[in-house]
DNA sequence: AAACAAAATTACTATATCGCCACATAACGA
DNA sequence: TCGTTATGTGGCGATATAGTAATTTTGTTT
């Protein structure tokens, strides 16, 4: 399947002809902002809905200065956007690719992990 | 731990009930094993079809120690498989979600650039 | 105005990571 | 065996990052 070499790709799933090291680094600092695991606690909060930042850091056991440098982070990464609204500031998903990406992760772990179990078991 | 909720078998996409910190740690790892330039580079190498170290070594322009160690975690992470086969060892990427990850993030910053883009011009 | 609440920022320490170097290991052939 | 080629590994210095505490900024309320 699509071992293409394809002129035009229609609408997904472009295979890249050169990456600049610019792009490289883009792309790099996109997925680092999903390496730490308070980062994706707070996604998975947001998930459900948006929230401000005190909610996020009473359901993230953390700090407040802590949250807020994280949300810092996805919000630059482009994954969240924030909204002041008076004294509070609303935080949301940037938009449903987050859900795919991790949505594909996720599955993949689950994926490796019940191999990981067929294999202890077989 | 698996069970706890639906004996129905929703196979994708299941909507995130309870992340542990273990499973959090796990995804981040994997995240994060994307999250640098050469890395990316070396995926992007592999995209094309399977190759061995001396291979990649020359393609991304970096020393031999180097590229080794990064192709260690991306194989710990899941990302590339490599194969030993005499002197040298084969490397591929490990499964077809790596594509599906990559392809959803350079079409995000593809689309945040142009967005960039237009609105510089307008 | 002062007092207050929410969030961001600064300064700091500890830890993690990158790239480089030298060397170790492994497989092959003479 | 030795020597060569291909790859992996350990140590080192420089940089980056996470977490914390204290402070500042910002908007709201007396």
């Amino acid at each position: 399947m699509a071992n293409q070499k394809s002129p035009r790709a229609k609408k997904k799933s472009a295979q890249p002809k050169e990456l600049t090291p610019l792009a490289l680094d883009l792309i790099a600092a996109r997925f680092r902002s999903l390496s730490e695991p308070l980062r994706l606690r707070l996604l998975h909060c947001l998930m459900q809905g948006e929230k401000n930042v005190g909610e996020l850091v009473a359901a993230v056991e953390s700090s407040q200065a802590n949250v807020s440098k994280h949300l810092a982070i996805l919000r630059d990464a482009g994954m969240v956007v924030m909204e002041k609204r008076g004294l509070t500031t609303l935080c949301r998903i940037a938009d449903p690719f987050v859900f795919e990406l991790c949505d594909l992760m996720c599955n993949r772990v689950r994926v490796e992990i019940d191999e990981k179990h067929q294999a202890l078991l077989a």
